[in-house]
Parts: C-alpha cells; structure tokens; sequence
DNA sequence: GCCTGCGGCGACACTCAGTGTCAACCAAGA
DNA sequence: TCTTGGTTGACACTGAGTGTCGCCGCAGGC
C-alpha cells in the first residue's frame, strides 16, 4: 500500500503546487480548474477527486493551523486559565507565520483579497471557535451549550488573533507578530491576569 | 419615474417572498433559481438583474441589521465609552429579532444551517466590523490603521453578539435575549473598566 | 394623432464549477 | 493466468451566473 499511497501524495503535491502558482499568480476568478490541471497533466475529474473544491486547494493549507492551534490547547497544563492557554494555543500558529513571511504573506494577501477564500475562511474560524470553546468548557468542567464563557473566551481570542495578524499583514511582515498578538490580547483581557511572569515555560 | 419603481420594486417583493418561502420551505441547496422564478412568474434572467446571486435573496435582509447597528453607532453621543456606544448600538438589532422571534428564528437557522448562507453572514460580520472599528477610531481620534484597540472592541462586541444569539437560538427564542446580551458584554468586560487612555468623561 | 428613444424583459447561448457513471488500466495476490 | 481493488480519463449532465440581442411598452417631443 505504501507504493499506491506514495503516488497518490505526488498526485496531490503535484496538483497542489500548480495551483498555487497559477492562482497567486493570476488570481484566484482568473484561474480555472482546467488550467490547473493542464499545468499538472491531470484530468480535470481527478482534482475534485483531490480536493473537494477549488477553494480546497487554498484553504486547506491555512485550515492546517487552526488543527495546530486546537491541538496544542487540549496539551496545555490544567492549571493555566483559558487566557493563558489560549494564548500559548495561538504561538504555535504564530511561530509557523512567522517563520517564512516570504510563504505566509502572499497566501494570506490571496485569501483576503479573494471573496470567495475569504468567506472560506471565516466558516473555518467560525469552526474553529466552537472546538476551542469545546475544549475550554471541558477544561473548566463547564457546558459549552449553557454557558456563554468558553464560547466568548474563544471568540475572543480569536479577535485578538485575527486582528493583530491583520495588521502584521498591513506592515508588511515588518514588525514582531509575536509582540502584536501580545499587545491585542492584553488589550482584550484589561485588568486581568494574562500576563504571568513564568507562564509560558514548559 | 414612480410608475416604473414602484413596478420594480413589486417584482423585487415577489421574487423575494417566493424565494424565501421556497428555501424556507424545501432548504437551499435543493431549491434551484429555475423553480424560484417559475414561482414567481418571470425569467431566470430578471432574477439576476434584481439579485446578484442566488445567496444574496436571503442575506440581503439580514443585512439590513447590520447596516442598522452602523447607523445607531454613528448617532451615539460622543461622551459614551466605545463599549457604551457599542452595546447601545446592537440594541436596535436585538429589538429587530426579539420582536418577532417566528420571523427571525427561521431565518436564523436557515442562514446557520446552510454552510453557503452561513459563509456569507460572516462575511457580512466582518465588513461590518471594519465599519464599526471606522466609526470608533472616528470618534477616538485614533488611525484604526495603527491602533489595535477600534478594531479590537469592535470584533469583542460583534463576538458577544452573535454568543449572545447563538444561545438564544438554541433555547428556541425562549429567554430574553437582551439579558444575554448584556451577559456576554459584561463577561467580555471584566473590570468594565476599559475604556482605551484617551477616552473621556461620561 | 405619430415617431423616437429608453428601460425592462425574455430567449438564447455560453462559461465554469461540481457530480455521476463507466470503461480502461495497473498493481498486487491466489 | 486470472482476479480483485483502487485509480484514472472520458463523457454527459446539472446548476449558477453572464453577455447579447431583439421585443415591447411607455414616456416625451413634433
């Protein structure tokens, strides 16, 4: 199986690669499936096969860091409060941005300058605030259907998240998104206690 | 000229209440353009003359909140907090939906339970967010291009907003929804102390 | 009265995304 | 070798959305 599965992964970085390309390049309407697939030497059949739609292609590779992000919350001690976890939740997706602002940069600008990615992407966010509501209510041994806390807490964070990415995205990449992020959430969390000297250590 | 307008705007209403009535009835996705201009008795064509797409039957009149929230906002008197503001603002919404729960609860399944409706809401939410974070950095004097805190307590409120609505939908419209609403804005607003520096007196 | 311009409409053809179906193919394994 | 499961390409189809064109009705001017 490892042989048909390996080819199987070629196909799709293959079809994935193109796609990119071609849609940074000329944009996301400009681009059809058709010249996808000719760029990949594919049939057009077998990228639905591949990705669901052609949003997929985008958004699938942003959708990776929310799964990064909720995973990284359920790992978080018990005695950190939903503020301090949610924040150490959002450095790892930080920490990916960051890292390559050459990568990020372009696909964050096509998504958001791209109607039809962007709505993509706020269903995605939307998504993403309820599993980390979830996880948050299971922390506090709370109902995330009675109470309204684990679902503003999330939302919240999310804000904060989306906000200072935004203006990150503004600068250019210049500036510390780390330092943005910090800034937003503080601003989000006014008196309370966010920041503790030695929390963020493992 | 009114002769014409008011002919327009009758085949508008018909379109819109057939169309309604039909993805109401049957869902969206199972009811197709076709069977809504046969309902309505005109072309294909004049339905996308009225409406830009097929999503846009419905939203638009969801919408029309969020354009009313705008409004409010830019009325409130200038020695409001932001949050003050905010919170006074959204109140004309919640009257809109607390006044005939049978004719918005539907609507807000059907926008929530359809993934392209649902898309398209965020959508809306998120323009209307910049308008909102416009408007306090407006009355702030404040660059919402450079200061995180106009953007910020406008994604918060729009975050306590639709929590807030959520859960009212979720308990079928019983319960009072401004009480939820303040609920989600006091949690969001710890110390109720946030005004951002240059804020004044009230 | 008649003519003329203009706006809305229906009909038609077209593009493009997405789906179902089927036959061909290819790698195993019996 | 025969068979079986999985992948692919070809083809046809639906449904949203757009461009174009000719038609009709209703103004206004003569």
């Amino acid at each position: 199986m490892t042989i048909a599965e390996r080819k199987r992964q070629l196909v799709r970085d293959q079809l994935g690669e193109a796609a990119l390309r071609l849609l940074a390049g000329q944009g996301y309407e400009q681009t059809t499936v058709d010249q996808i697939v000719a760029a990949a030497g594919v049939s057009r059949r077998t990228f639905f096969r591949y990705f669901k739609s052609k949003e997929d292609v985008v958004v699938e590779s942003v959708s990776d860091l929310g799964a990064a992000i909720r995973g990284e919350l359920a790992t978080r001690p018990d005695h950190e409060s939903p503020q301090e976890a949610l924040r150490a939740a959002f450095a790892v997706a930080i920490e990916q941005m960051a890292e390559e602002p050459a990568k990020s940069l372009p696909l964050i600008r096509l998504v958001f300058g791209t109607p039809a990615l962007h709505r993509r992407f706020l269903e995605n966010q939307s998504v993403l605030q309820e599993e980390l509501a979830a996880e948050l209510a299971r922390r506090e041994g709370l109902d995330a259907r009675d109470d309204l806390g684990p679902a503003l807490a999330a939302g919240v964070a999310l804000t904060a998240f989306q906000v200072a990415v935004e203006s990150w995205t503004r600068r250019d990449g210049d500036g510390d998104l780390n330092a943005l992020v910090d800034e937003a959430f503080a601003l989000t969390n006014p008196g309370a206690a966010t920041q503790r000297p030695s929390a963020t250590a493992d």
